[in-house]
DNA sequence: GCGAGGTCGTTGTGTGCGCAATCAGAACGC
DNA sequence: GCGTTCTGATTGCGCACACAACGACCTCGC
């Protein structure tokens, strides 16, 4: 009874579960994977975001509004993200030389060490609860919907 | 350059494209239909499920701790929600006969009202933006998919 | 009865986020 | 050069959440 869902009147019932299928998995799959990284390496996904775009890299390092929009969130959180992780050991804020007004948020060796380790984790992770649930065929089908999806909200390539 | 993904030395193309496409189509759908939402009758995506959920229950109310799982919402979280809600008028407090510890939320003929204005606007959205992306064998094959994630992660069907 | 342990809902506290305002610097017109 | 306008990053503020602790109450064993 607790996982039940209403709309009954309004949508089909194939549509229903697509649709809340979806919420549910990612809820699901959010708070297992973040818990997996919390207890293997003391590090919350959004932190794992942080140094994986940035370990991907040129030169390890990225300006903060790239670094904002890679990760969806706003350029304040982004600030508040990187002091964190400043303040750990796990980047360092570095100056830009071409803006004066910008920085980069650049890797630090312990940085790329954590994130060695911490990638394993995950990435095991989101093949066991996710990738390995689909087919083949099943993947290369999604990836092609989200990316209809995407357009259909307008966020196609920017925001 | 915005949206590029990482992590492409450990996962296939197709597999990062199904997995970074859900995250993100995830993040713009419940942005995107949140504020649609707030716009067209000043009511958040949160306070939307509640009234949902108790519309489509006996009675129009639910126990707190049901809605609470319902809604994957932590108690506590709940707690305030409702307040908000009962503020508003949308809903009220039933004490429970049977357990003296118990509470029910319940609708108020405003809060029905109101969530049948809403209701139409969300599930338009839904449609638009998610469904009407996929083919009906492809929402078919997507539930059975999403059943079996859950699986993995433990979630089949308490919590 | 009645005490131990569990459950329901609420409250205190801390955290992380977005929005809006702000400041410094860049870019442009003239 | 010098104002105007724009942009990158930070800061103040408020909001919504989770977790933990709490009080009230139920339940079960004895």
């Amino acid at each position: 009874m607790i996982g039940d869902a209403p709309e009954l009147s309004l949508l089909a019932p194939t549509e229903l579960r697509a649709w809340r299928g979806m919420l549910r998995v990612h809820a699901a799959l959010a708070k297992a994977l973040d818990q997996q990284l919390e207890a293997a390496h003391g590090l919350q996904l959004s932190s794992y975001e942080v140094l994986m775009y940035l370990a991907d890299a040129e030169d390890e390092r990225m300006r903060m509004c790239d670094l904002a929009s890679s990760i969806l969130l706003s350029r304040s959180g982004l600030t508040r993200l990187v002091d964190r992780l400043q303040r750990e050991g796990l980047l360092e804020r570095v100056a830009c030389s071409d803006d004066a007004r910008g920085a980069f948020a650049k890797l630090t060796p312990a940085g790329r060490d954590k994130l060695r380790a911490a990638r394993a984790t995950h990435l095991a992770g989101v093949r066991a609860m996710f990738l390995d649930r689909f087919s083949p065929d099943e993947l290369a089908q999604l990836g092609d919907a989200w990316d209809r999806v995407l357009d259909a909200t307008g966020w196609g390539c920017c925001k």
